[in-house]
Formats: C-alpha cells, structure tokens, sequence
DNA sequence: CCACAGCATTTTGTATACAATACACAACAG
DNA sequence: CTGTTGTGTATTGTATACAAAATGCTGTGG
C-alpha cells in the first residue's frame, strides 16, 4: 500500500534495464507523500522541518524541494514564512474533485472501450476474477490490493498519457480520505457488482455504458465514503 | 500577456485586504514559466542553472526549488544529475492533452449553464460584444486577450476549483502552441461564430448544447494550430 | 485583570561551500 | 583508423551557515 504510481516529476529512463537511480529529493517526496496518504501526518497538522527533516536523515534542502514538489501536487500548503500544512480537504473541494474524476473516468471508459486490445480485456476479466474469489472469502486486504490494480490498468487502457496524469493526480489526494470507507458489507457487495457491471461492458465494447457504469461507480464511491469525512 | 492564472503553489492568503508576499521562489517559478511560454526557453532545450541564475540575481537554492515546482506542472523535465530541460511535447501528448482538455470543457459548459447566475451570464455577454467590436475592427491583440478573459471567466462559471485547476494546468502545458496558431481569416471568422454558439446556448440554459459546442472549439482550435507544431 | 510593547527564541528563507556525478576530450591499444 | 579507457572539467546534488521573519513570552502600564 506503501508504494502507488504517482506522479513524478523525473521519468528517469528509457530503457527497461537500467539501474533506477533516485535522487534524494524523489526519494523523500515518495516518502513524506506516503506519510500524508496513510495519515501519519494528518490534514491541516503543521509540517515541522527540523524534527522531519533528523527522522528522515537528510538535510533542508531535498527536503524543502519535496514540499514544492508536493504542494505542486496539491497535497500540502506553504504559506511563505509560516510554514507548510498537510492540505486538509473540505467537503466542497471533495465534492469538486469527485465531479471532475468522475467525468475523467467516464471518459477513461470510453477510450478503453475504443482502444483496449481484446488481450488487454482478457487479462482485465481475469483479475476480476480473482478479486471475486477475494471478496467470497472476505479477504479484505487482497481484494483491496487487487482493487487498486484493477482501476489503474483499467485506466491505463485508455492510452492517454494526460488522462491517466490527471486521474492519479486527483486520487492521490483523496487516497487517504478513500482509504476509511468502503466498509459495510453491503457496499462492498454493491463495488463488486459495479465492477461485474464494467467488464460486461467492456467486453461488449459498449462505450457508451462503461462510462455510465464507471461514473456511477466513483459516484457512489463518494456516497460511500461521504459520512466519514 | 505575461500574467496569466497558472496553478500556483502558494495561494498566500485567504483575506482580501492583506499585503501580498511572494518569496523568492515563487517569482522565479512565475519568471521562469513565462519565459518557457513565450519561447525565450525553448522546448527540448537544457536549462543552464549557473547563466540562468545569474540572470535572474538570485542564489540557486531558490532556482532549483523553482524548478521541482516547473518539473510537477509538467513544464520542463528533470532528469537526476543530467540537468533539466523544457518539456517538449510530441504530437502525440499534444493529442492526449487536447482530448482531456476538451472533455474538460464539456463539463465546464453543462456546470456553467447550471450554476451562473443571469448576473454571470450577462456579463459574460458583454464581454463578447466587447470582442466582436475588436473583431469587425481586425484588432488582433485585444482581441486576444478579451479571449483569454473570456474562457477563464466562463471556467469560472463552473464553480469548480478542481476544474478550473486542471484545466488551467493543461493550458499552461499548451500555451506556446497555441500561441501560434489561431492565424488566417477564416479560422478566426470560424472561432468567432463558435463563441456565438456559445453564449447563445449558455443564455439558453442548454448544457447539453453548450457542452458540444465548447468540445468542439476545443477540437476546432486544435485543428487550426495541427500543422504548425 | 487585560492589553500591548519589546525582547528572546524558534522557524523559515537564501546564499554559499563542498561532494558526487556526468561529460568531453585525449591518449593509448588493438 | 577505430574503439576504449582514463583524466580533467563542468554541472548537479547535498549540507551547512547565515539572514530575515514570525512566534511566544515577559514585564509594564492602564
């Protein structure tokens, strides 16, 4: 849970085997980012420079270029000469966000439905598949892990590179809000009966529906989660 | 035409009435992302910290802070150890970028014709009687920027701030290129009917009409400007 | 008891110095 | 003559030092 594409802003390399080398700044950047997301720093706290920065073991510098980097990102607020905060969502801004991702999935349906190949929909139905053995068994954690890959290669079938920059960006900054819901055993039986609804859908390439179906989907996804903020 | 409402990372303040701080780096990051929208830096070409420092009077702390801020709106590129480079986009991303951005501006249409207030929409109808004058009278430049002002006021109808986000994060991305487009008589004869279209469908009230209507500028513009990337 | 001014302390912003890495060119071997 | 390895130089990455600002506290006056 740890580890999630998100953005970032150095794409490193072409070829496929090459040593991955990060720089320190990329490296706190994913760090702190997965701090914010699994709520060790909770939204509106203070980001405190000098304790962060001897927990983490480098100096000021990467680490205050992570913050820029972040609050490009949108995950924190710097206020010049009075420190950083972990942005702390309201619900209209939550509502906003839900509004636009919900038209980008609709239109991540749509492109899949036109581009996927009809391997790409095999192996989609395939994990499906497991994440329904996950769900008879009540494995909680794996069928969440599962769930994770499931939108994101769903995603990933749409081939647009801005689309899919887009998406992850608004999701990283509502993981740690997405992450509390989903809980009653009701919900998850309607998730997983949106989901059977939108491999249909894809196989029979019925664009118009997926994108029905996956802006439902994340609508009701919010109605989910909507208490618990 | 050097200011323009880009994504900034610090919104500063929340109270009208209160004087405006800008540390160093955020007006590097302005200085620098309008020197990439105007062309001075062009895309594909590096960075050169130690000249560009220089120029600009200020240390390199600040600089490179900057830059990780440039590096997550996606206008340049850096890579670990081997400099950082304007971004240069390829046909294809240009593509991508187009097909969300005029998804986007679906949404806008059909939120816009939902929550303006008559007030709005009024305004926004002088503000394109103001641009027709321009028109008939062939002035280019203002009419240039009372287009600008025109499109991010009607984002604005959205009452989205995440839309509005995204949407003005892709026309940062975008700005130089279309810069250049948007040039024989004819284009803007057909640009100007569009936005015809559009304020006839807004006072209407048809988000349906308006959303098509905005989608296709978008693909319009994006016709226009094709061959000259 | 409250309000405010002034100082001390903490925290943030910027500059600079040093280290590590990549790059370019030259010398050498095949 | 070509390819490779080594070395010097330029450039980037990180740490630290210093400056500027904000915050909190204390004492004094009302």
């Amino acid at each position: 849970m740890t580890d999630q594409p998100s953005p970032r802003s150095t794409p490193q390399t072409d070829h496929p085997l090459a040593i991955r080398k990060e720089t320190l700044h990329d490296q706190v950047a994913s760090r702190v980012r997965d701090l914010i997301i699994e709520g060790v720093l909770e939204p509106g706290s203070r980001i405190d420079e000098t304790t962060l920065v001897r927990q983490l073991g480098v100096s000021r510098t990467p680490f205050r270029e992570s913050l820029r980097t972040l609050a490009a990102e949108g995950l924190i607020v710097i206020r010049p000469s009075r420190g950083s905060r972990v942005r702390k969502l309201s619900p209209p801004e939550v509502r906003s966000m839900l509004e636009v991702l919900a038209h980008l999935e609709a239109l991540v349906g749509r492109l899949a439905c036109e581009r996927a190949s009809d391997a790409d929909i095999d192996a989609l139905l395939d994990l499906h598949n497991r994440m329904l053995a996950h769900y008879r068994a009540r494995d909680r954690l794996p069928y969440y892990k599962l769930n994770q890959e499931f939108h994101s290669r769903l995603t990933a079938l749409s081939a647009n590179p801005t689309l899919i920059e887009m998406q992850s960006n608004i999701q990283a900054r509502l993981k740690r809000i997405r992450f509390i819901g989903n809980s009653t055993p009701q919900h998850w039986a309607d998730a997983v009966a949106e989901h059977e609804a939108m491999v249909a859908a894809l196989k029979a390439r019925d664009s118009a529906g997926l994108a029905e179906v996956m802006e439902r989907h994340l609508a009701n996804t919010w109605k989910r989660v909507q208490n618990s903020i």
